[in-house]
RNA sequence: CGCGGGGUGGAGCAGCUCGGUAGCUCGUCGGGCUCAUAACCCGAAGGUCGUAGGUUCAAAUCCUACCCCCGCAA
């Protein structure tokens, strides 16, 4: 099939090396412009743009697809099919008609439940206990509003991080991916409307999220703290500096919320119901580090209170 | 040239303003003690103080360049 692959980040790079891999003509690869990123504001290619320049791909990175040079050129290109995962824009309805077999979506979630930008980190912060990735029709309705075409589930562990899952659910969507297209050739796929009243919403992450309220239970904190792992991370005051915490355990005790207490030299501290022990921190600008080494080189004094 | 912090025995840190014997908590090894158990006591090993130059009688400390790590911001 002639194919044109929208993507940019780290998670769409499984599912266009799939499409390499399978042989599918790929016209065309579009993601999102270069912007300067990280220290220093360097310019940088997104993950996708850097495999794609690695075989030989045509990138377009347009500002805007609303640009009718960019509508003619998605005409110009003539593919069956665009499939889109994690593009990071919205395809109007003009380049949704354009392909023959429509456009197809890669999501991190088990739709009609996490629409929306960051369904991953959300499943984790709700402590779901089950995931999954969901192949749809892009229509013209809200975001994530689609047709189903397959779904594929997983198990997501206590201690999983969004970080860890979302590694493993790019290569599941590389492989649904896969078999979607497949089916599609086979003429054995099937569109499922979604239910729209079962439908939850899975907003993108802000800062003011990363603040710990240690008045919640232990395990609602230690999921919201796995849940912002790697990015934007839960965060705590002390001292005048901030301290990322990026991995906890639920323990026993608590009812003092905030309250650090180093038992065992491993530091633990009082929730609204439980307690945490901290494994994984990282200071302002230090390297991560277990809560024990933390506390060799900065006594916490005993009895105060995280904010 | 976006802003900023840092590299000191195996781990985490102090020391740097104001140059002058390498310090703290822990780990490791040896010995002692035996319900202080997150044991305790005594002793020991282990460091080119990121790299290369410079200033100086003398540099972890001051100056210059480079390498590496990290936070903010995006």
């Amino acid at each position: 099939m002639r194919i044109i692959f929208m993507g940019t980040p780290d998670f769409a790079v499984p599912a266009l090396q799939r499409l390499i891999d399978r042989k599918d003509q790929i016209c065309g690869v579009f993601t999102q412009p270069d912007k300067p990123k990280g220290r220093g504001h360097k310019m940088q290619f997104s993950p996708v743009k850097e495999l794609a320049l690695q075989y030989g791909l045509s990138v377009y990175q347009p500002d805007s697809l609303r640009d009718e040079s960019v509508q003619s050129k998605i005409q110009q290109l003539g593919a069956d099919i665009i499939v889109v995962v994690a593009y990071g824009k919205i395809l109007p309805k003009s380049i949704l008609d354009a392909p023959a077999l429509g456009c197809i979506n890669v999501h991190g979630s088990l739709l009609p439940r996490y629409r929306g930008a960051a369904p991953i980190q959300w499943m984790v912060i709700n402590g779901e206990k089950t995931g999954g990735i969901t192949t749809m029709l892009l229509g013209d309705g809200p975001v994530d509003s689609g047709d189903i075409l397959l779904t594929a589930e997983t198990e997501i562990g206590p201690e999983e991080t969004a970080g860890e899952l979302f590694d493993r659910l790019k290569l599941l969507g590389a492989d649904l991916l896969d078999e979607t297209l497949e089916r599609l050739e086979q003429g054995t796929l099937k569109r499922i409307p979604q239910n729209h009243q079962e439908a939850t919403l899975a907003p993108m992450l802000t800062k003011e999220m990363s603040i710990i309220n240690w008045e919640q239970p232990a395990k609602k904190i230690h999921d919201l703290i796995r849940g912002l792992n790697p990015w934007p991370c839960a965060a705590v005051k002390w001292n005048d500096t901030r301290l990322k915490l990026l991995a906890t355990q639920v323990m026993e005790g608590g009812g003092f919320p905030g309250r650090i207490s180093c038992q065992a030299g491993e530091l633990v501290v009082d929730c609204g119901q439980g307690a945490l022990r901290i494994t994984e921190l990282q200071a302002e600008n230090g390297k991560r580090m277990n809560g024990r080494d933390y506390l060799l080189g900065h006594p916490l004094v005993k009895d105060s209170y995280f904010q």
